[in-house]
DNA sequence: GATAATAACCTGTCATACAGGTTTTGAGGG
DNA sequence: CCCTCAAAACCTGTATGACAGGTTATTATC
């Protein structure tokens, strides 16, 4: 069923990367969906006439991205959206000084200007439940700052998956490894409480307009917060 | 120089992992920039006290992401920002069904509003150049679906490159693979050429705008080309 | 001191082995 | 006939050793 015999003119780009466009291949023509398996590393061995090794590091790179989950005994299946490699790349971005931390809030601006208008339209009433309970954690941890920040992602996050478009989760998610970085130097710069409990007046501000299906003015306290975070971050130096 | 001695209190997520996590952890201890070299896969293995296949598969799935390069003979290599791995993941998403091309698209609009709203503010002459290169080269093809298409493609992401913002510049290119494979539809739509004539001095609209640094002009008029391609799109009867 | 040959090092791939997990099979008993 | 449970078959995780071929460092030669 396969004529494997390295059909000239391919410059070989490594059997691995082969391997790789052939299990995403696989699925796609499959047609899998989440949850299903995919071929046993030695079905695939056979099937592509390379080495286990070559078929396992190919497996392994995918899982890694998170698009397939791999445990031990187990086949491979389909994976669940995920939002790992994204995170790593924009992790990898910070780290290696390629982005800033400010580009990347403005990103996070943009796009929460839109889920949260989204959200304003399209929430039911379980997540806009959702997104009040985690403001309302934040002011009852306020003394916490670690609890506080944990609340805040979980705010917008909620606030994305209420935006009912998956693509938009997946990017919000992504960048809440590179907010548990820098979260807290925006907290200290407002130094005293009355700062501190107006921010958080701020997210209420947000859930309630989202509860009251109102996007344009969710999109205003969310412009707002934003503003702020951005010049909190500019005032502690930040790049 | 170090105590591998699988400090107990882990349930053991795999070595793999361990070892991804030692090399970016590396990265980010010693500050590497990309195309600082990272150490021989040899080197890792005696530090982490695991065997070549562990490092190897660790170090094929920082490849597969395109967070570090690799290439025989030579030592893997920091890597530049890359798209690859955000392509992946979108491409999954859409394949499996998690996410629809309408999705995509509502994504796209929201950060390319942004995006073109940005580069007539900060565009160089030359971004403004290649920008409105491309849409000539649109017209100039124009009998010619594909190189339309790759053209369009290119014009969307010289304009997030023109944001001065890699992080947008990411996101788009990330999404150009989904375009590849649902452009024609929409062109396809566009049955007269009159239509699709039209829809390419959408383009040069845009590129106007940015040219005259009229970051509003801009934007409405890219708020337009993705309402219209959005529609072509539904008509077609894609979910 | 420049150049070319050589050695040392490194990654890419393969084969094999074995320790656990997981699913399938099948025998025996109710 | 169905249920239970143990053995078998299958699967992944990791280790080891080997070798081909590419890249860099070393050294000998001119």
């Amino acid at each position: 069923m396969q004529e494997q015999t390295d059909p000239p003119g391919e410059p070989s780009p490594g059997l691995v990367s082969t391997a790789i466009q052939a299990i995403t291949q696989h699925i796609r023509s499959e047609g899998l969906a989440p949850g299903d398996p995919l071929p046993s590393e030695a079905a695939m061995t056979r099937q592509l006439n390379v080495s286990r090794t070559v078929v396992r590091e190919a497996f392994r790179s995918l899982s890694a991205m998170r698009l397939i989950d791999m445990s031990a005994g187990r086949r491979a299946t389909v994976a669940k959206l995920d939002t790992g490699a994204m995170s790593m790349v924009i992790e990898h971005g910070i780290t290696t000084q390629q982005i800033s931390v400010q580009q990347v809030y403005d990103v996070r601006r943009t796009i929460e200007m839109r889920t949260v208008a989204l959200a304003a339209l399209r929430r039911t009433d379980q997540e806009a439940a959702a997104i009040a309970q985690s403001a309302r954690l934040m002011r009852e941890n306020f003394t916490n700052p670690e609890a506080v920040m944990e609340h805040d992602i979980a705010f917008h996050e909620a606030i994305a998956a209420a935006s009912h478009n998956p693509v938009f989760s997946l990017i919000v998610t992504a960048f809440s490894g590179v907010t548990r970085r820098t979260w807290v130097i925006g907290w200290r710069t407002r130094s005293s409480d009355e700062a501190q409990l107006k921010m958080i007046k701020g997210h209420e501000d947000i859930a309630d307009a989202i509860l009251k299906g109102d996007p344009r003015l969710a999109a205003e306290h969310m412009a707002e917060h934003f503003d702020k975070s951005v010049k909190a971050l500019l005032d502690a130096g930040i790049a």
